[in-house]
DNA sequence: ATCATATGTGAACAATTGTTCAATAATAGT
DNA sequence: ACTATTATTGAACAATTGTTCACATATGAT
């Protein structure tokens, strides 16, 4: 997925709609509304690290129990490099946290509110 | 991202921790709980599809108003032909509708589970 | 029928992704 | 000091992603 702050704008070309629109007053009331790019950024970039089995895995796995990456790695099935580098990619969103113990590294989810959001996600794709 | 599905399996190496659990008891309680495949495939779809700016603002805009796909692109500074990629992925996650009026395709979320879902994760990165 | 408008689709491209391998850091035990 | 264990990191690779362009479809107006 290409990040788009450092993309060239599209050169608005006379393609379709660029001056004519259906219904602009409803445009300019959800432009007003529209969240500040800084907050959509952190949006999508917070999903975005959602969106991997491995990491939705390890995710649930940590709601259930605080594990350390060695027993992540034999309960996923992956090397303890693979779940190191999911986990990073998790620490800087700030989805989860962990605690030292001698050498051991001890996961855990870094507040409820990342439960309820798995929840209310796992609730949408279970649905009929 | 590749699918984990069509890859190979890594071919557990003797690398660390494949034979030697630091609490395995633990682990089962967490491999008897885990989701299934399918559950955990349909979720980090679900999330992969929002973690994308530019579907971002479009899930923002359709929870504030129906749209058309013209409207859209004018909002977004994007191309027809680009929104309709988009609302397409949308759409097969069932994460918006769309309803027909004449040649104009009048776009909403799907349902009230969206804008929670979307709503929880707005609160994550607007914390502290 | 012809034209303009609104939307949808396929192919191709650069940019980004997750995993692997190899190496390093840090702690504990002998 | 040396070895073993746990975790982290960097580089490289194939696979996947979103956008663009060009074309196609569908509806409405003249």
């Amino acid at each position: 997925m290409p990040k788009q702050a450092l993309r060239k704008r599209p050169k608005i070309k006379e393609d379709v709609c660029d001056t004519h629109y259906i219904d602009r007053e409803r445009v300019q009331y959800v432009e007003k509304r529209m969240q500040a790019d800084g907050t959509v950024a952190r949006l999508a970039e917070t999903f975005q690290v959602l969106g991997d089995r491995t990491r939705i895995k390890i995710i649930f796995a940590l709601s259930q129990k605080e594990l350390c990456v060695c027993d992540l790695a034999g309960l996923l099935g992956l090397s303890s490099s693979a779940v190191s580098h999911q986990l990073r990619v998790l620490r800087n969103m700030r989805l989860v946290k962990y605690r030292k113990e001698g050498r051991i590294a001890y996961y855990s989810l870094d507040d409820a509110h990342i439960s309820r959001l798995f929840e209310e996600g796992l609730r949408h794709v279970e649905e009929p």
